[in-house]
DNA sequence: CTGTTGCATTTTGTATACAATATGCCAGAG
DNA sequence: CTCTGGCATATTGTATACAAAATGCAACAG
C-alpha cells in the first residue's frame, strides 16, 4: 500500500509459492479451468500443504483463482462478460492515470517515455512482437507510475496479471498494430502538451481496441480451447 | 466473478473467520495498526490457527491487513496518500458505472431509486445520519450492480470496505450534507435522462468532495488517532 | 551510566496427522 | 439397459506438533 517499507523482501514461502504459480498460470503451463489437486503441486514445487494453500488465498484474491468449497482450487476461466468488464475497468483506470500523471511529469519523464515509444516503433518496423509487447508494456506501466497513485497502481497490476493469464498475444493483425502505435504516439504528444483530458480519452480509446480484438481473437475458433471452455 | 453459480453458499472456515475479522476492523474492534496475535485470534474466534491464517491472506489480499514475513499482520493504517487514492480511484469506477448504467437502466430501476432518493431525503430532513449513510450506500450499490459489470462491482467494493475500515462517518457538517444530498438529485435525474456523460461528471465531482470531507476530517486532531498515527 | 551481547520466552512458519467431504465404481432393482 | 444406492478411495478441511525466527530482558563491558 505505501511502499516505503524495505524489510529487505525476504520471501516467505506461501508467496514464493504464489509467485510461482502465478507464471505458472500466466505461461499457460497451469490451463484455464484446470484443478489444481493440493497433494501433487506441494510434491512438485517443495512445499507442504499449508503454504501451498495460503498461496491459493492469495491467487484467489487476485481473481487467477478460484476455490469452491470441499472441491479445491482451480484456474480462473474467464468468460466473454469476465474480459469485457476487466477491459471497461481498465480503460477507467488508465484514464484515470493519464489524468493524474499530467500533473506531476516532468520534461525528463516524457525524454524516457519518447525513448520507449522510439524504441518500440523499431519493434513495429521488424515485426517483433514480443519486443513489442514488452515495451508496450513498459509504456503503460510508467504512465501508471507516473500518476503517483499507489491504490490505482496496484488494482492495475493485478487486473493486468489477471488479463495476462489469457495470454492473447496470439494474434494482432496488421492494420490494428499501426493503429496502436499511433495511438500511442498520440498519447505522448498529450502527456508533453500536459492535456489531461485528451490523454484520458486516448487511453480510453486505446483500451477499447484493445478490447475489441481480444474479444474478437476469443470468438476466433482456434483460440477458444485457451479459455477453458466455460463460456456460454 | 461471474456470479451464477450457487453451490448454496456452503461457509468454509476460513472464509467464515474472514468475514467476522471484517467486521471487526470495520466495527472499530480492531483499531487500524493494531497487532493481531494469531494464538489469541484463533482462541477467541473459536478455531485453530491454519483457517485463521487463511482469513488473514484474504483480508490482506482487500487491503484491511498488513502482513509481514515472521512478524505478523496488523490491522493496516491508512496514510493521508493512502485515502487520497483509494477516492479518485473511487471516483473513476463509480463514473464508469455511471456510463454503464445509463446503457442498461430500465425505468424500473429509475423509479426504485427515486424511492430512495426520497427515503434518503427523509433521512436527511430528520438529521437521522445512520439511516442516512445506509441509504446512500443502498444507492451507490445499486448504481454499481446496473452497471452489469461483475469486475468493476468486485473492485468497487472491495475499495469501499478499504475505506469503511475509516470509519469516517462522524462529522459531516451541514453544508457539505446538503450539498451531498442535492448532488444526489441531480444524479438520480441524469439517469433518467439516460446523459452517460452528465452522470460521470456528477459521481466523478461527488467522490471528489467526499475525499475532501473525509481528508479534511483527518486533518481534525480528534479524529487522528482513528488512523493508528501512521502518516508522516 | 550507556551500549552491547547472549539467553529465555514468545510468536510466527511449516509439516504432518487426523477428520470430513466428495468422487467414482459396482451391484442390484426396476 | 438404465437408474439408484451404497461402499471404497481420493481429496480437501482442520488441528496440532515441531522448527525457526523475533522480542525482551538481564548481565556485563566500556
Amino acid at each position: 500500500m505505501d511502499g516505503s517499507t524495505f524489510p529487505i523482501a525476504r520471501s516467505t514461502l506461501p508467496e514464493a509459492a504464489a509467485e510461482r504459480l502465478r507464471t505458472l498460470i500466466i505461461e499457460g503451463e497451469l490451463a484455464p479451468g484446470a484443478k489444481l489437486n493440493e497433494r501433487e503441486l506441494s510434491e512438485r514445487l517443495g512445499v507442504s500443504r499449508t503454504p501451498l494453500r495460503e498461496a491459493f488465498r492469495m491467487l484467489a484474491a487476485d481473481g487467477l483463482l478460484v476455490q469452491l468449497p470441499n472441491r479445491g482450487a482451480q484456474v480462473v476461466a474467464l468468460s466473454r462478460e469476465d474480459v469485457r468488464g476487466a477491459f471497461e475497468v481498465m480503460g477507467a483506470l488508465e484514464g484515470l492515470a493519464g489524468e493524474l500523471a499530467v500533473e506531476r511529469v516532468t520534461d525528463d519523464d516524457v525524454a524516457d517515455l519518447r525513448a520507449l515509444q522510439i524504441q518500440m516503433e523499431a519493434a513495429h518496423a521488424s515485426h517483433d512482437l514480443p519486443a513489442y509487447y514488452r515495451i508496450n508494456r513498459l509504456i503503460h506501466d510508467r504512465l501508471n507510475t507516473l500518476a503517483g497513485n499507489a491504490v490505482l497502481e496496484q488494482t492495475y497490476r493485478t487486473l493486468n496479471a489477471r488479463l495476462h493469464a489469457l495470454r492473447f498475444r496470439s494474434n494482432l493483425n496488421p492494420a490494428k498494430w499501426d493503429q496502436a502505435v499511433s495511438e500511442h504516439r498520440s498519447m505522448i504528444e498529450a502527456l508533453a502538451a500536459r492535456d489531461g483530458a485528451a490523454l484520458r480519452d486516448l487511453l480510453v480509446g486505446h483500451l477499447r481496441a484493445k478490447q475489441q480484438a481480444v474479444l474478437d481473437s476469443m470468438d476466433n475458433r482456434d483460440d477458444k480451447n485457451l479459455l477453458g471452455g466455460r463460456q456460454p
